[in-house]
DNA sequence: CAAATACATTACCCAATGGTAAAGTGTTCG
DNA sequence: CGAACACTTTACCATTGGGTAATGTATTTG
């Protein structure tokens, strides 16, 4: 069985998993079809698939909703994923970090909701 | 062409290529011949061919020393690639970023250097 | 200079991936 | 209840990717 790290590294490398995970980011919680809508040269199916690969990375999950899937980012896992890797370049990083940090020390914005 | 990013992300999908920038992160500075004796159940070439995407994607350079190569970190590229990414998610990330900033604050440890 | 060393490149193979179209499943609406 | 909806699953296809073996290219050494 494939270790965890490597599935969430396999799940990022397709650039329209990161923007199904940049656009459940910026947008708090999406349904199926309102993802769909920002991928006009993806078929219906082929956004299924992409997200069963997050969620079997567990980088996102999902609640029924009557007939919809509202899908949400499970930020734990990209967390616990990428910082202790992240760690193991640490010495390396400073000007990114300083970066980094001042974002954080300028208070974290809310966590984004959908309406 | 690809973008620089979508590079990074794939160059990093792959284990072996992690491993390889995990050992150069630890150890500064390593050849070919050193890099290869890590990785028993790989030949040579396969070696070659990961440190060629490595290349390609920014995230390692190399100079030679007689008939050897010596390939070091690039971490700018690294850091370029992924901290902008990873901002986007800065509101879901107090957590790991604590513990980034401890690290940080402890003092960052000195760059490892081949002898 | 010839042989050996240290890699890189090429040619090739198989498995995995990303994509589509079509069929399947559960839910709601008329 | 039947039709439409919102997805998911399956079947299938073309391309890519990781792997090896073989060949090529500098560089050093005997």
């Amino acid at each position: 069985m494939p270790e965890h790290r490597d599935e969430v590294f396999r799940a990022l490398a397709d650039p329209n998993r990161r923007r199904i995970l940049d656009l459940l980011a910026e947008r708090g919680t999406l349904t199926v079809s309102q993802l769909a809508a920002e991928f006009p040269d993806l078929v219906a199916s082929g956004i299924s698939k992409h997200l069963m690969g997050l969620r079997a990375a567990g980088l996102v999950a999902a609640t029924r909703r009557g007939r919809q899937q509202l899908y949400h980012l499970e930020p734990e896992a990209l967390a616990d994923a990428l910082a202790p890797w992240l760690a193991k370049y640490e010495p390396y990083w400073s000007a990114a970090l300083e970066r980094l940090r001042s974002l954080a020390e300028s208070g974290p914005p809310e966590r984004p909701q959908a309406p």
